[in-house]
DNA sequence: GCAGATTATGTCAGCGACTGACATTCGGCA
DNA sequence: TGCCGAATGTCAGTCGCTGACATAATCTGC
């Protein structure tokens, strides 16, 4: 029966004595990990900012959190890991946003809708942990020109792109090893999403996520262009 | 000028004793330097194929062509580097492919020929040193599972891509910077070919370079219906 | 509450990728 | 032939990362 006293950790009342459910909530140990994660996260992500990434050393981040360097290798495989974590929670909200979109939308529809609606999550002041927008889009400068960390991103981006594939195959009740649809429309969103952040590392009048959003609009609109025939009419 | 794949060092005959171009060629110290850099890739490559890219050490590949480790990591700024180094050749052939396509082609039209011309060529018997194409298609698989080498790949196919941006500009006289479809055309035309790619190494029934064109001719044909409005008709 | 099982953490030793500095050798050239 | 610069080797060192083992903290059933 661990304590509960933090948090949202639904205190749900009206349990009865013998009840084989408990709903314990994370105990002490879950929210202990959690917290030296969220500080890793924090400890590296200004160190990288502030003095970059190649210059900070593991061993720097870890004394910044008091943990050892093994420590810091039991929670995140690598350096790279450390710098993207924020990038891959965001990513798995965008699958979720995804999963709920209506299901008469098509495909590519449906998938501009979800990847706003994060931007627009990710934007609202209520958020969390060291995963704010601007240090969002901050980590997105940092990681387009930090070769290794762009080269971990793509990696990741990639595998993101098979998790599209899926959804995107269930939506359509289709089977994504016959009809190459899904895969396309996946790495086309994904081309699509990354040529946008290359747009605003190289742009630097576009500011804050609504100017993030926007840019994603702008791309989004030159898809049919660019594929029609004819670019001369 | 675009770089021609250097094959064979061609004594060109017939040259007038007086010419104030002689005409050199490469002189030793630079034939020298092409083959240690061609002997290990070769090395490499062999040793990455039959014991795994993580399981050989740059050590290893150095004491195999004879050279000191400092001496390779003057060739190749890291193991990734000397992996993709083949690929590398070939993106630069397909680059001036491109380049070389009638200007009546639309842009979708030129990058989808000029990277079938590419295979074919690679697939054609008389390629010298270690760029064969059976080992580039050994080596595909080998980069799409190992993450390390995905991630260096993913980031020099974008690297690449910015290029075919600028060749699709220059092309059609436009101005990458105001009008972005060169660059949504470019990540359109890479993620279709990293689709293809996923796909050859799923599917092991395709085989040979032919198969890998005929792979990447269907994601092709995909591109309309996957963008088309209604996926159910 | 308390033993005992789990699990997180620290310590230590070690490998391998990569780099800077300096000495040496080798090819290009007058 | 002899000099210059480029390529290579040697060496020492930093840093990312891992396995093995010991220690300390939580958790679990009693």
């Amino acid at each position: 029966m661990a304590a509960q006293p933090a948090l949202p950790a639904t205190a749900r009342a009206g349990r009865a004595p013998g009840d084989p459910e408990p709903e314990p909530g994370p105990g002490l140990r879950e929210r202990k990990k959690r917290r030296t994660r969220d500080a890793l996260i924090e400890a590296a992500h200004q160190l990288f900012l502030s003095q970059g990434f190649a210059r900070t050393t593991v061993d720097e981040i870890a004394a910044a959190v008091d943990v050892s360097q093994r420590t810091f290798f039991r929670y995140f495989a690598n350096k790279d890991e450390v710098a993207l974590a924020v990038l891959a929670d965001a990513e798995d909200y965008f699958i979720d946003r995804l999963r709920n979109r209506p299901a008469d939308e098509n495909p590519l529809q449906a998938l501009r809708a979800a990847i706003v609606e994060s931007w627009r999550e990710l934007g609202s002041p209520d958020r969390t942990g060291p995963g704010s927008v601007t240090s969002a889009l901050e980590l997105i400068r940092m990681i387009e020109d930090t070769p290794t960390l762009l080269a971990a991103h793509l990696r990741r981006v990639t595998d993101q792109e098979r998790v599209v594939t899926r959804v995107i195959a269930e939506r359509e009740n289709l089977d994504p090893a016959e009809d190459l649809r899904p895969a396309v429309m996946a790495a086309v969103f994904g081309s699509v999403l990354r040529a946008a952040h290359l747009s605003w590392t190289a742009d630097q009048e576009v500011d804050g996520p609504e100017g993030m959003i926007a840019l994603i609009g702008r791309h989004f609109d030159q898809l049919g262009p660019a594929l029609a025939g004819d670019w001369r009419h």
